[in-house]
DNA sequence: CTCCGGATTCGT
DNA sequence: CGAATCCGGAGT
């Protein structure tokens, strides 16, 4: 099937720059998921940035890890991670093979075919279908990639605050480093 | 091997 | 505000 004219994926090139630029630019492009020929398609609405071995909120800060695998490998890659013994959580890895950044997908707002609430990283997953079978997916494969949004896609005011959940992460919790469609209703926590 | 705590969500 | 619920990572 022919994509739409409409859409297009995103290249490799967009995800192999600087994170907080991914991050903003990711906001208003649909995340696209094909299982069993159904295609899930959500907008992003909120993302947060994870910049590195460095920034003491991201679980590259403990190295690399089997866990932390796929955050050190090639952008355009899929971040999933398990967490409080029952959810799903999807990151966009980005920027060089070797640096340890990826955007958490926090929130969607429903395109197609998407079921329940997607407002928050694991309910997001639940709705879109995502979990352990997607960790290290290649983001230009034809099944799980983010797209533009196409050319009828209204210009979007973007807001920027503090992470979600990091309180742990000393100073890098006070960073301004989520970032959200303002005014969007599908927004986790406005 | 054991132990701890989590980039969350839900119910009280 | 605390429970749910499991696994990776760290320590013995």
């Amino acid at each position: 099937m022919a994509p739409r004219a409409t859409t297009r994926k995103l290249p490799r090139s967009f995800y192999d720059r600087d994170t907080v630029v991914v991050a903003q630019e990711l906001l208003g492009k649909h995340l696209v998921h094909v299982v069993g020929g159904v295609e899930r398609v959500g907008r992003i609405v909120e993302v947060e940035a994870y910049l590195g071995p460095h920034d003491l909120a991201a679980h590259s800060a403990k190295g690399l890890t089997e866990r932390t695998r796929v955050m050190f490998g090639p952008p355009g890659h899929a971040y999933l991670y398990f967490v409080y013994g029952m959810h799903w959580c999807m990151n966009v890895v980005t920027q060089a093979e070797g640096v340890a950044s990826a955007v958490l997908l926090r929130a969607l707002e429903p395109v197609r075919n998407v079921h329940g609430r997607t407002q928050g990283p694991a309910l997001l997953c639940k709705a879109m279908d995502l979990d352990r079978r997607c960790n290290g997916h290649d983001l230009l494969s034809d099944d799980l990639y983010v797209a533009s949004a196409g050319r009828e896609a209204p210009p979007i005011r973007v807001a920027r605050r503090p992470r979600i959940g990091v309180d742990y992460a000393g100073h890098w919790a006070r960073r301004l480093l989520r970032f959200y469609i303002r005014g969007n209703a599908y927004v986790s926590r406005p």
